[in-house]
DNA sequence: ACGGCGTATGGTAACGTTACCACATGGCGA
DNA sequence: TCGCCATGTGGTAACGTTACCATACGCCGT
């Protein structure tokens, strides 16, 4: 094995110059028509396909999107986001590598380093894990995007519309009848303003007051509830259990996502009570509601439209169609009506 | 901006040869200590990084370990894969980046020409889509390893002991009394021999030969069932519908993967019973196991160590350690005892 | 005194591509 | 007739790094 063909090679076979051989593997400039088809022809013989190191090299940049994915706990919501990224990439000439962060602020400067030493053209950042990691691509100049929950608060993001989506929910079990509702969510860590949890927790709250009901939180023990699978779940769990323990019992509860969901579902099943007679239970994130028993009525992101857009946004920077600006976009979440909510027992 | 300082850069800030500055970076060959401290001075002031894309062009290598990864479905069994690759490429010093292949040929084929063109030291195939993919890849000399399921028959692969792990389900069902099991699986698409339905779908046959009882089969319509997740819950719905409705029902019933059992039992409780007090229920690869109501007994498939021997084995073969021969690994997949198994009714 | 070796450093030609310039031809309008 | 422009083609110098020499200085053993 003698490396693979060159340009040289191509060009040599073809009897022509290198110049024309780029001309005919790019499809621009001027080529005459017999010429390409005798460059293709050498093409086809050596098996000829760019090196695009040496082409990035040259062009000094590289048609790659870095995508950094967070992903701590596996969770399909990131691989949907990713499809989303990779398809309009693709679709638009580039090509979108992913680099797992796994939660970690030293992982996600990492992967940022290695994409930048191989020019990647853009980065995107599906939950950034430290609000400086993003600012200092930003700074850069490198077109770079937030997905879902904005760290930095100077970089472009684009989030779910997360009030109007539990909103929705409370709305939905308001229009059932129920009045007592509970809610289980992750303890706002408070980093930034838009943390997602926070916005889940007003729309609960506004809700309750606009029916002039006394709301009920429970929250989970910070950060790291949702480290691996063992561990997302008990704390639903045990929340629930509380709850149900308290003298006044709620006929619904709104969780923060289905994780918690799932594990307040348990409780209640392990509590003799059945879902949705005697209580009704409302996920968020559609990661698992569709598996549980019963299905879970919960809130779906939009998760591989926001990837997409992701992937429009930084391109369209790196194309210069749109400067990039701090612009942030958001997308709807939406009521997904299963079988885990129903009216108030009488 | 006028670009990233470039070696020649640091070499100038330094009063020292381009070579020197190579050799600082990489910390190999001889350098006086004074030099190497001058030259990390001026790298920290002009904040010099290399480029990975020149480095690579220059060494005919990238030290990025490309890795394909499938996922049809969501699937968390992929992230943890990857995972352990990245892991471990990252311990010896190699950066692992990954292409989402979407379970089409097509795109698999892009990715590897993406990896190719980008000197990719080695590939990750995490269940292959097309077998002529892995051996064209392999047959170019580069080091390449199948996860999983393997679709070559030449290239190295590293699998689960399906059998066995089913094996090991089919006996705690009848250590709990079972004698009435039935399996409901996914057609074994039969374009390899070691597809793991096969080898599960032996474990069941030969455990109930083993107890003298006749085996209940039922697959579900081949190939797409598993595309997203609305539609993978129903093959496994539908089949336990007809299962319960048949004259004599089982008394247990073994699924070849969490997805399915999800479904057969959202069927169980529809059907006004319940598990495992009327029928046990055990899945595979415990991707949902943990979440279901009640928690599911299942195989759990060893996700990250299967990535982290991946990622060992290439780069024993691109370091020369080991000559990549057609070896196959397998590790071992454990039964995971949880709720929805019990004795069955007397 | 000399050769050899360990240490230390620098110059320069690649790696494979493309940007840029140079050049050639032919047709067309002034 | 001349100049200009569209078309067509090729040579060559980069892009930023490292491999491979070449060179130089001590020190040591013989």
């Amino acid at each position: 094995m003698k490396g693979r063909p060159t340009i040289r090679d191509v060009a040599r076979l073809a009897g022509v110059g290198t110049t024309t051989v780029t001309r005919v593997v790019q499809s621009r400039g001027y080529v005459s028509e017999e010429t390409r088809d005798a460059v293709l022809a050498a093409v086809h013989q050596t098996g000829y396909q760019v090196n695009s190191v040496a082409r990035s090299l040259k062009q000094r940049r590289s048609f790659v999107i870095g995508h950094l994915l967070r992903s701590t706990i596996p969770n399909p919501f990131y691989l949907m986001v990713a499809r989303g990224v990779e398809d309009v990439a693709r679709s638009r000439g580039y090509t979108a590598l992913t680099y797992n962060v796994q939660g970690e602020a030293d992982a996600e400067r990492r992967g940022i380093d290695t994409f930048l030493n191989w020019r990647a053209d853009a980065l995107i950042f599906t939950t950034a894990v430290a609000a400086e990691n993003v600012d200092f691509v930003f700074a850069r100049g490198l077109p770079v995007v937030q997905v879902e929950r904005p760290k930095s608060l100077t970089a472009p993001v684009i989030t779910v519309r997360n009030y109007a989506g539990a909103y929705a929910a409370m709305q939905h079990l308001i229009d059932l009848g129920h009045r007592e509702i509970a809610y289980i969510g992750g303890l706002p860590a408070a980093e930034t303003l838009a943390y997602v949890e926070m916005e889940r927790v007003a729309a609960y709250r506004d809700a309750m007051a606009a029916i002039g009901a006394a709301p009920a939180e429970y929250f989970l023990a910070g950060q790291r509830y949702l480290q691996d699978a063992e561990n997302s779940l008990k704390p639903g769990y045990d929340a629930a259990v509380r709850l149900l323990a308290a003298g006044r019992r709620p006929t619904a509860i709104q969780c923060t996502n289905d994780i918690i969901a799932a594990g307040v579902l348990q409780a209640i099943g392990d509590a003799g009570l059945r879902v949705p007679d005697d209580i009704s239970v409302i996920g968020f994130d559609d990661t698992l509601g569709h598996y549980l028993t019963p299905q879970l009525t919960t809130v779906r992101l939009p998760a591989y439209e926001l990837g997409q857009t992701a992937a429009r946004m930084v391109i369209d920077a790196v194309e210069g169609v749109t400067p990039q600006e701090a612009l942030a976009l958001q997308l709807d979440a939406t009521l997904v009506l299963r079988q885990s909510t129903a009216r108030p027992r009488a």
